[in-house]
DNA sequence: ACTCTACATTCTGAATTCAGAATGAAGTAC
DNA sequence: GTACTTCATTCTGAATTCAGAATGTAGAGT
């Protein structure tokens, strides 16, 4: 067995994210570092680390002496952090072997159509997973490792988006179309496609929040 | 007067920075939590929160049970890193008002112009002043603030970019280029030289580097 | 009744302490 | 003389403790 001495503070941050996933924190309200750390079984300095990496991602606000907080995320919000995704997977394409995508483009068709019959709870993850297939082939791991670090401040407000089965049809259709792109080699399209996916993401979601809190 | 309370881990990243910049470790070391937190004069808890945010953005390199490294740069690092920001420069362009840009374009030219003559030691701040200036008014702030991050990796790398001074006319030149752009409201074309401007600056340094340590 | 102030409580920010992993040196076997 | 093992030392990772800021409440004064 692989033994599994992975550093505390990745355990908490995992966990915690699963919790906000969840819901399980109401937002706009403060984080108690002492009820957290109980709850976890952890002190509170490894908690601390955790929660001051996901501050520095976007995920949590650090107010000084006020300690973390999950402020509601505004439209404002959504509306900046789309389009920087959009652009760092559009470049991820971009630095990918095209031969490489475009023996890859009938698995991205078949994984597009079994999520365009997702319902609203796993039509996210049908979501994820056809995004990581899309830039598997990009070899430059900081961008990933950026792209990752990004989706994880919006992660939580996809479930919103895929609530109206419409949008899942939508947004698989999309991708349905990139991988067409990528099969007939026309990377430019598939790029533009993309794009417009996260634009489209942005669009409704910043629709949904409150305007200006 | 303004009473900065600002966060000590704030300061000791400030500092660590400033000492990095200074090239006061040597690459590919160890820091010692202990005697680093002695010398600045704090305990090893708020260092290692400043120190894990460096890590997390990429400065420094954190190895479970063996600290924190000063991993020295790769050529493959500057090829992962330089697009990025060469990317979301270019988003942070488009995302600029055009009339104000327009408007801007003379005193991006002048700026330029001062940069040209500028030497070898000054030229750095010159390049980043030019770049702030280019930028300030895309109204994403949370693009910008990745912008810094991103910059904040290659950062100490620049000097070596600018010994010599033929590299400090060319990159001048690109950005007269770009500014004149601005002025026609060519937004296309300075789009594609700032990428140009960041592709040069990944060749340069690429080729200084090591290869594949 | 309302407001302002003083004080107690709670929580964050930072320092200190403790436990366990990694490193290096000494000693022994071959 | 060389390689392997054992043990002491050093350093990181985490827990605990301490100091000071923020908040909420009770009581005095108007």
């Amino acid at each position: 067995m692989a033994i599994t001495r992975r550093p505390l503070r990745e355990q908490i941050r995992d966990e915690v994210l699963v919790r906000l996933a969840n819901g399980e924190y109401p937002i706009g309200t403060r984080i108690n570092e002492g009820t957290l750390a109980d709850s976890l079984g952890v002190s509170r300095t490894p908690l601390r680390e955790a929660l001051a990496g996901l501050a520095q991602e976007g995920v949590l606000e650090l107010r000084p002496n006020r300690g973390f907080w999950l402020s509601p995320v505004t439209a404002t919000e959504i509306r900046e952090t789309y389009p920087i995704i959009g652009a760092l997977e559009v470049l991820a394409l971009q630095a990918s072997d095209p031969a490489k995508l475009h023996a890859h483009a009938p698995k991205l068709i078949k994984l597009a159509d079994t999520m365009a019959q997702a319902d609203p709870v796993s039509a996210g993850a049908k979501d994820d997973q056809w995004h990581t297939e899309l830039l598997k082939f990009c070899p430059n791991q900081r961008l990933l490792a950026l792209i990752k670090a990004q989706k994880t401040v919006v992660h939580r407000y996809e479930r919103a988006f895929f609530q109206k089965p419409k949008r899942i049809k939508q947004s698989a259709a999309q991708h349905r179309r990139i991988a067409e792109a990528l099969l007939t080699g026309d990377l430019d399209t598939a790029a533009t496609e993309l794009r417009d996916n996260w634009e489209l993401g942005m669009q409704v979601l910043a629709d949904l929040m409150p305007d200006t809190p």
